[in-house]
DNA sequence: TCTGAAAGTTTTCATCC
DNA sequence: GGATGAAAACTTTCAGA
């Protein structure tokens, strides 16, 4: 039994998916979509809001269109002797808007960080403040980013296939 | 001079920001956030859209509320010899659900893959069927996501400071 | 060409069944 | 879960700078 009280059912699933697709769809739209009136679609999405898994909606910007954009991804060691690094670490990181994403990772490095630039003067200037010439980094490799395939944030609700 | 003919002043950078972080926000309130009217900020937004640089707007889930996730960052290198391999490899990923980001790098890999499962048993599957399991694929290495400290797909829309 | 404001339309919200 | 009316938001139009 969840302790949340509510489980997800087949039509959440659907629509959190649909929601995380394209979130400009009106209710009665989403309600056509899976088979409800709007005032039930209503009632989910407002539930999903106060559970707090619907965290917000964002924009999506179009990297391709006009935009000058550099992604990069950059694995990051840090050094193990300081015991603070990991605090000031991100701290230092989530200051800047450039960064992107940013997670903690297990294997030989301690982060993986995605940064996103304006063009490589912008993204060396970025990388050399953040990491080169920083305390508690030990070593750090970057991936340039040659084609962005597919970008976003979508989670799976569920496992493919299952109810 | 803009082959698009039109440049992004200081308001179109900051609506964009304010979108990118919160597009939940009424027209009349991005205006305040800006200095603008409700009309003038929505004749910009539409602008956006029509230029190509506004996609779509999405609903971002919260990993930690409820749900059940585990994201895995693969880097992956791929058979030299076979002329069709990135064609192939991007065909097949694309058409997983669970592939949340793919970037096409410069370095030792070819790939990096981020992925989306709802737990180990799921990410095997779905690790063994896209990567291990699979044609053209020469190796790969698999770092797990500890902490998803900051996600998304903010981009910049010009350097910080700059207007 | 851009702005702000007002009118008209659609969507959302709250309460009903 | 569905339906209804009120409130709010969005869209369009218009006149001024």
């Amino acid at each position: 039994m969840p302790r949340d009280g509510k489980v997800l059912d087949d039509v959440d699933h659907r629509l959190l998916a649909l929601l995380q697709e394209d979130s400009g769809r009106t209710l009665g739209a989403l309600g056509e979509l899976v088979g409800l009136s709007a005032s039930a679609v209503q009632r989910r999405v407002e539930r999903y809001r106060a559970s707090g898994i619907l965290a917000r909606y964002v924009a999506v910007l179009e990297p391709r269109r006009g935009l000058d954009v550099l992604l990069a991804i950059c694995l990051v060691t840090l050094e193990r002797e300081s015991g603070h690094a990991h605090e000031e670490f991100r701290r230092r990181l989530l200051a800047a808007p450039e960064v992107q994403q940013l997670y903690n990772v297990s294997g030989d490095s301690d982060y993986v960080v995605v940064l996103a630039t304006t063009g490589m003067a912008h993204h060396r200037e970025v990388a050399d403040r953040l990491l080169k010439d920083a305390p508690n980094v030990r070593r750090y490799s970057t991936l340039f980013v040659l084609d962005p395939v597919r970008t976003g944030s979508a989670l799976p609700t569920r496992r493919e296939g299952e109810d």
